[in-house]
DNA sequence: CTCTTGACGCACA
DNA sequence: GTGTGCGCCAAGA
């Protein structure tokens, strides 16, 4: 580790404050490929540290997370972000307008 | 080594 | 405004 863009992601993942999300498009752009949310998804899924990295931060650009989120229910993630304090805007849907993590802001 | 798939995002018709 | 496809990077078969 240190060097690879998986672990630019985990890195910047890690960063992400409680109570906030931020996009696969955003992280990316935090890592030098804006155009690379794909590989953000795929660094997230080889996860090695869920409990270091707070996967359940990641959204798509819609504010939800994808059907194929699985790492422990998509349920669960709902929970945890709602336990946080984001507010879901549907039914696995967030409101980036306020909730969105800005490297700004931090 | 080549082709396909994938936790995404955006440009074009 | 909507629908379709493509692009980027990486990993698996």
């Amino acid at each position: 580790m240190g060097g690879s863009f998986f672990d630019l992601v985990y890195k910047v993942v890690r960063k992400i404050p409680k109570g906030r999300v931020a996009t696969y498009g955003q992280v990316a752009a935090l890592c030098g490929h804006p155009r690379n949310a794909r590989a953000v998804g795929y660094a997230l899924h080889v996860n090695p540290d869920p409990k270091q990295i707070p996967c359940h931060r990641v959204v798509n650009r819609f504010g939800g997370l994808s059907p194929a989120f699985a790492f422990g229910g998509e349920q669960r993630q709902k929970i945890l972000l709602q336990d946080e304090g984001v507010d879901f805007h549907g039914l696995d849907t967030v409101d980036l307008a306020v909730y969105r993590w800005e490297e700004d802001y931090q």
